[in-house]
RNA sequence: AGGACUAUAGCUCAGUUGGUUAGAGCGCUACCUUGACAUGGUAGAGGUCCCCAGUUCGAAUCUGGGUAGUCCUACCA
């Protein structure tokens, strides 16, 4: 074995291995455990978010596999309809052409071939991580079956009357020309301009002023509303006002909407271009006036002198006119919200448009009452709360785009404009007894691709036809996944579901946080600090980074900013950590909170705990192999006090872990490990196993028992630390295990450690801790008088007990090697030693003589400072004890154990005491 | 505007039903290449648990009120 850990040796190699057998696979026994993998968009690549997901669930399907669940990782792709579309349009945009030239069916075609070329890269990276998944049943939303479970549901939820048509405000991207959900609009503060213009009434007498932020509208204005009850308007309703610039005579109105606090009172109301003034134009039955087109330029509907000017340049324009008018009376400057496409990054706006909705307050009902009564349980818990609060409020979705990447929708129009919802065009036809002679043409339009994601975890295993699959695996155990798409995914996959399965996606959602750059910025492309978690395994140099982070950067300065920043932040590029440190350093951050500051310092911790482990193992194997390791049945062999002690320890680290998973709490999961392992098993255990191995005098039987506790405790914690760490545990067990008397080719599928609590043994472990402090005493004194490492010392024992006397003998070579010590000598005469430096176990006083060794002032320094500490403390609890309520009313037991740390406390004070003034005498 | 979450060591974070001497990793200081490991060992320094009030014998933990930050939802043209 080498001297240090090297992954990128044995990651590949396992990986192959492990899939070319099939291990992936459900085994076909146990209880059916199943994870639905969130689908990544198979044109994009992984990045540390994806990474931290992956990890997780990972970690919970090998446990399971371990455990003997029927166990089943499905994975697959979605084919993110408009990013997907954007980057093939943009290439073609580099070769001079567009999709609209090529025609639909090139287009789609072209979108393909990116897919198959650009596809790979995600199932590397889940490869690289190391992801167990069943690559065998891999699905992409676009695939005929999945395709065919989209056309099911889209035309059972039309027959039902859960899929609607209609024209309606939507949120429309003038970039992109489709139509977009809510959800896809972010809406962000920015500065503006709130613009007071005067509406001359018709009458000639006088104005009213109404303040707008987008002028352009005012194109379209069909009314101008004030509030019922503000005097200042009431003579003026029912009255009308002429537009300016347009010359139209609309009505002055009176509805509650309006806020009489808000600029001046009087609202100019847009029903085309607007989603309050829509639902106001409803109630008063105002007509709607489309001025935009699909650029959102000014159409044929607004006056001529402003038709195909962009939306833009038209609001400066109708500014300036109206200026000119003497109808512009001010300008405030003001901030307000602008939404914008999440995808195009332009302005959205409210455009009147026939789209396809799913009624989703119907579906939601369900919905909301499958996480009330707890058939699925969030983790944590308070996340029900931020679902509630959506569902409750849902509204309308709108799942038609117009775009050509995603599933076609199936439904045709005659020339009347009839729609007929149907699998195909002849069945439409003869469905509807439609002939030959009737013309039908299929809406152009595609589904939102979170409509066939909402169909992920039963479209994957078959649906609609019942396969074996569905009824073995469906509901899914958990979902992993990310608050940010509990509105897009969670909520619509549960409605779906419970429609057409009328069962729970799944039962559990376990939701993360989000993994963010050390200075806990969301990590994003634009901002140019994502991170592969490849370059992370693997490693990259600066320059590299550099060139991967700005590529394709459209501006230069945006560009220039993200080099400066990266060349900060990682002057020397990423060293090569390996999968199972990138891995732990996940678990190792996978709290309960939300968001999850990646600190790059933190994976170099693991990295060398992998190293700790590797070098471990090799301490253990050049002490086993080639020996009797008492696996054999009848072996002679012996346990000795730390044999008992690490493997009942190794229990409890057992229970603890499999405790903490069951709660998803993989940072205490690996805390746990991490703390066995090193600081147990390494630093005292191995330590305390050399006295024994390297004693001439210590029995077969007893070097037996060591070595048979050495590689079964290394065995076992290879198991239980796999689900983490696949690859160097793999690696280590395949020679670990026959030395363990295990059989098996591959760790993956070996039964995972269960604590078995009988094998915990208290006395052993007391004993242990007895050893452990007395070294530590020593040490102590060693460290802060300044003896050199190398200097064997002669110590006493004085003032204890029978007990500590036979520990001392018992425990002598272990004691005489890690405290290096020359000898060990029992005071039965308190008086009769040399003055020391000292130490206490209990009553049990470790005297290190100063002879030659110790300065006097070193000492005193030292023992005031013991005497502070433990003198604060004391106060502490005398103060306690003698607080008559607290003895009164805290349980007896809390006051038994006060008074016990008293008496102990009072014992070791005087003790010190005694120390200082016999130091002092010298 | 409503709601949620967060605030603990220089940094990143744990801290169960209130009962502790408040922990870990990284970083820092000193010493050490001893036969698994310098990606290491040993010892150490480092905290007003954001602030105020309350409940309680007892509060990092519970309640109320602030402050700061993050996010979500809804928005006033």
């Amino acid at each position: 074995m080498d001297k240090t850990f090297q992954p990128a040796d044995i990651e590949t190699r396992w990986y192959t291995t492990w899939e070319n057998a099939g291990y992936f696979a459900p085994s076909g026994e146990g209880s059916p455990y199943s994870i639905m993998i969130p689908p990544p968009n198979v044109t994009g690549s992984l990045h540390m978010g994806h990474g931290f997901q992956e990890a997780i669930m990972d970690a919970l399907i090998r446990y399971h596999r371990m455990t003997g669940c029927n166990t089943l990782w499905q994975v697959g792709t979605d084919h993110a309809g408009i990013a997907t579309q954007m980057v093939v349009e943009r290439q073609l945009e580099a070769r001079g052409t567009n999709r609209h030239e090529l025609g639909r069916d090139a287009f789609i075609d072209k979108v393909w071939e990116w897919k198959e070329e650009s596809g790979g890269t995600i199932t590397r990276q889940l490869r690289r991580l190391g992801s167990s998944l069943d690559w065998s049943r891999e699905r992409f939303t676009m695939d005929p079956g999945m395709s065919a479970a989209v056309q099911e549901v889209f035309i059972r939820l039309y027959r039902e009357k859960l899929i609607y048509r209609g024209q309606r405000l939507v949120n429309w991207d003038p970039a992109l020309h489709t139509a977009v959900s809510d959800l896809e609009v972010i809406s962000e503060e920015e500065k503006g301009h709130l613009w007071h213009f005067r509406y001359p009434l018709t009458s000639g007498d006088g104005h009213l002023t109404v303040a707008t932020t987008r002028p352009e509208t005012m194109l379209g204005d069909t009314a101008v509303a004030v509030h019922p009850e503000d005097e200042r308007y009431a003579h003026l309703v029912g009255q009308t006002i002429t537009l300016p610039l347009t010359g139209r005579e609309i009505p002055v109105i009176a509805d509650d909407y309006v806020d009489r606090e808000f600029g001046t009172g009087c609202v100019k109301i847009t029903p085309a271009h607007d989603f309050n003034d829509y639902e106001m134009g409803r109630r008063h039955d105002l007509p709607l006036i489309n001025i935009l087109d699909d650029d959102a330029a000014i159409n044929e509907q607004a006056p001529e002198a402003y038709r195909g000017m962009d939306r833009f340049d038209a609001r400066k324009q109708i500014v300036a006119d109206l200026d000119e008018l003497g109808l512009l009376e001010k300008v405030d400057d003001h901030t307000l919200k602008v939404p914008r496409g999440d995808r195009s990054g332009v302005v959205i706006e409210p455009y009147l448009t026939d789209q396809w909705y799913v009624d989703a307050r119907t579906l939601a009902k369900p919905a909301i009452a499958a996480v009330e009564n707890g058939d699925i349980q969030f983790v944590p818990k308070q996340w029900e709360n931020t679902y509630f609060a959506w569902m409750r409020d849902i509204q309308d979705w709108c799942i038609s785009r117009q775009l050509w990447w995603g599933h076609r929708i199936p439904a045709w129009y005659d020339e009347a404009g009839n729609v007929y919802v149907g699998n195909d065009e002849a069945s439409v036809r003869s469905e509807n007894n439609l002939d030959a002679s009737v013309v039908l043409t299929q809406d152009e339009d595609v589904l939102d691709t979170w409509f066939s994601s909402a169909l992920w975890t039963f479209s994957t295993l078959g649906w609609p036809e019942e396969t074996k699959d569905l009824a073995t695996f469906h509901p899914s155990s958990v979902l992993v996944t990310g608050f940010d798409i509990i509105f897009f995914w969670v909520a619509r996959m549960i409605m779906m579901t419970l429609h057409f399965r009328d069962e729970v996606p799944f039962h559990t959602v376990y939701v993360h946080g989000l993994v963010r750059d050390a200075e806990g910025q969301k990590m994003s492309k634009s901002k140019g600090n994502v991170l592969d978690p490849i370059d992370l395994i693997d490693g990259i140099d600066l320059e590299s980074l550099v060139q991967k982070r700005t590529a394709g950067m459209m501006q230069p300065k945006m560009a220039a900013r993200i080099e400066k920043a990266t060349r900060k932040q990682f002057p020397e590029g990423i060293d090569a950590y390996g999968t199972d440190a990138l891995r732990f350093t996940y678990y190792s951050l996978a709290s309960t909170g939300r968001d999850i500051k990646f600190d790059i310092g933190r994976i170099e911790g693991f990295r060398n705990f992998c190293n700790k482990i590797w070098n471990a193992a090799r301490y253990v194997l050049m002490n086993c192999e080639g020996e009797d390791c008492g696996q054999d049945a009848g072996s002679d062999f012996e346990l000795s006090l730390a044999d008992r002690w690490i493997i009942g320890r190794l229990q409890e680290t057992e229970a603890e872990v499999a405790k903490a998973i069951a709660q998803y709490r993989f940072d205490l999961a690996s805390q746990a490990m991490y703390e066995f392992v090193w600081n147990e098993y390494c630093d005292w255990y191995l330590e305390l196993s050399k006295p024994v191995l390297w004693d001439d005098e210590a029995s077969d039987a007893a070097k037996r028992g060591t070595r048979r506790t050495l590689i079964r405790v290394l065995e076992a914690s290879l198991r239980m630390m796999h689900p983490l760490m696949p690859f160097i545990t793999e690696e280590i067990w395949q020679t670990v295990a026959p030395l363990a008397g295990k059989t098996g080719d591959t760790i993956m599928l070996q039964p995972y450690p269960v604590a078995d609590e009988s094998a915990v043994d208290n006395a052993a472990n007391a004993d242990i801790e007895w050893l452990k402090q007395v070294i530590v005493g020593v040490r102590t004194i060693r460290g802060e008088m300044n003896i050199p490492p190398g200097k064997a010392l002669d110590i006493m024992l004085s003032n204890g007990d029978d007990n500590d006397k036979d520990r001392m003998t018992i425990h002598a070579p272990a004691l005489r090697k890690l405290a290096k010590l020359e000898s060990i000598t029992w005071l039965e005469n308190t008086e009769s030693a040399p003055v020391s430096a000292t130490a206490l176990v209990g009553n049990l006083e470790i005297l290190v003589p100063m002879a030659g060794l110790i300065d006097k002032d070193a000492e005193l320094a030292r023992l005031g400072k013991e005497i502070e500490k433990l003198g604060k403390d004391l106060s502490r609890i005398e103060g306690k004890l003698s607080n008559a309520s607290f003895v009164d009313k805290a349980p007896a037991e809390v006051v038994a154990k006060e008074r016990e740390k008293l008496a102990e406390q009072q014992a070791a004070m005087e003790k010190l005491r005694e120390q200082e003034q016999r130091i002092q005498a010298i």
